[in-house]
DNA sequence: AACTCCAATTTGTCCTAGACAAACTCGCTT
DNA sequence: AAGCGAGTTTGTCTAGGACAAATTGGAGTT
């Protein structure tokens, strides 16, 4: 497997992987007779555990070298503890293993029905997300079973969000933009912000994911957007997302209010953004919007409002 | 704008870029106090006219370096002679710049019912998709607005397909997997060949994008899939689909067909893999393959078909 | 005119090894 | 327990050189 394989497979980039194997002697790939790099399947595996264990916290110093029983026991003791694979996630990677399309979808479908949509986009989809990431790093899931699982989802709960704004429903405010950071490609936390949103009556619109800043500023501007609501992903370094989310701040009107939320780790609150921790506070985050849009007198929402409130929905803790 | 920003913002590896500016002298980037490249927004402007061009054919040799306007030029000789942008076009592209969000939606759905589903995805979505390409390469479309027009688009057209083939509906053969390589990140076409598999009433599974080779073969064999349908955009070098095709022949059984199709230049049939001209084509090699498969009287598909007829629907060109 | 074949050129990706800033850790102090 | 500064870790950038794969252009053949 060449250099730029793994770069794709792993996210590990090119540089990144040259100097690990000139630090700490890993990986420690064989050369084809041009002399470039041949990484052995075995090696992109742990390569793989490696990254997930630093998205998770670790150090590479600490961990790059270490043999593969050690590192599963790490990260076993990152995400196993707290949640002991609930029961709906075992179904659903049974599901994958068996490579039943429809059965998927229609236990997804199932699930969604059950939970209703506000449950299962906020609780269950989480779960369901954070257990097939796991299963993947600990190698018992192969990628295409994870690309397939996405795919399913992505269309049972974007139907959902589209029926549940159905035409002819009249749409209030706030006016919502979703999107991600240009380094962010994952979509589905997006989604599931954006089912949370839509169950409250906003008028949503997405620009999908992987968007330069500038480029979210202008369509704010555009839509005469109320909230920008940005995702985060776990595999966002949280410097950058700082960065950014300062960036965009300076480039929006102070009358937008700029939302983000997500897996991130070390995601804060700063002057005029508010984090929201988890999507159940969606819901109460909008009701206070509202609130404080009907205080302002005019028809064009909060003056200026999240400044004043720094903390207004951040509470608890997270891993 | 760092090097690794124009990376992500126009496909243009950092080696690329550096070699460029070594050999051509352009980009000539600023450099700041660490002496790191430092790109202009107008220069990066350039690179993706640039990018276009190349994808359309021509060498980077002649055309870097040479000024805007000459490469407008050029670009307009590319995409605008056949197509003096269709009016439906024109109307979405009159929404996107308003970023009408709702009108847009109404607007696609309408055109899907005026045309059909089968029209609207292997007629008017190419069309909208080129049109909106070509706008954005001249600069008269921000990504935002692309972005914007991406996610519309996908939903319109994603629950069109979901609402074909709703549950209760008896699936038939042939079953079909949809993929697109690691280097393809574009789903748009993937989903509109996805559409015309299932309006002949297949049973259409698919992976998402960027899969893995030995990824995408694992899967075929697990969901014993008797087509694998690739999908290419015009930004996939024709080499490597040629070598990934092969690759991938290799890795899965003769009884699996690959069918490879989309924009991409230079696709040509190899022995085992048919290569689809234009997503009209689909419809008539679909009964195509069934004609065989009742020929071939066992319950399990064709036992090797595709070897034996290589040009079944390869005819008419292509730019 | 349309084809094949071969040599010359073009082009993207990979290589090494050094440098540095940003982020993190740890120990000290308040 | 919280804040601060020194020290360490870590990813990304730099430079040119090398080389294979792809493309071009010309010569020769059908």
């Amino acid at each position: 497997m060449s250099i730029a394989s793994v770069e794709r497979d792993c996210g590990l980039s090119k540089d990144t992987l040259r100097v690990w194997e000139r630090r700490y002697g890993f990986p420690n790939p064989l050369r084809d007779k041009q002399d470039e790099r041949l990484y052995p399947a075995d090696q992109v595996t742990t390569l793989r555990l490696l990254r997930r264990l630093i998205m998770a916290g670790h150090r590479p110093g600490k961990i790059v070298g270490l043999p593969d029983d050690q590192l599963k026991t790490l990260l076993e003791q990152v995400g196993g503890p707290e949640q002991p694979t609930a029961y709906e996630a075992a179904q659903v990677l049974d599901l994958l293993r068996t490579h039943d399309a429809v059965g998927l979808r229609r236990e997804l479908n199932a699930m969604l029905l059950r939970a209703g949509l506000g449950a299962f986009a906020s609780v269950t989809a989480p779960r369901l997300v954070a257990a097939i990431g796991l299963a993947w790093s600990r190698g018992d899931l192969e990628i295409h079973q994870e690309h397939f699982f996405t795919e399913q989802f992505t269309t049972v709960l974007r139907s959902a969000i589209n029926a549940s704004q159905g035409p002819g429903l009249p749409r209030a405010r706030p006016r919502v933009l979703f999107g991600t950071f240009p380094q962010e490609p994952h979509a589905l936390g997006l989604m599931m912000a954006e089912a949370m949103f839509t169950l409250e009556g906003c008028l949503g619109v997405s620009l999908g994911v992987q968007t330069p800043i500038p480029e979210i500023a202008a369509a704010a501007r555009a839509h005469r957007t109320d909230i920008l609501a940005l995702s985060f992903s776990a595999i966002m370094p949280a410097a950058q997302a700082s960065a950014g989310l300062a960036e965009l701040r300076d480039l929006v009107p102070a009358t937008i209010e700029i939302w983000a939320g997500g897996a991130c780790p070390g995601l804060r609150d700063r002057p005029g953004v508010h984090v929201l921790r988890g999507l159940a506070s969606i819901g109460p985050a909008i009701e206070a919007w509202r609130e404080r849009a009907s205080l302002t007198a005019g028809a064009d929402g909060p003056a200026r409002a999240q400044t004043d409130q720094p903390a207004l929905i951040n509470q608890g803790e997270q891993s």
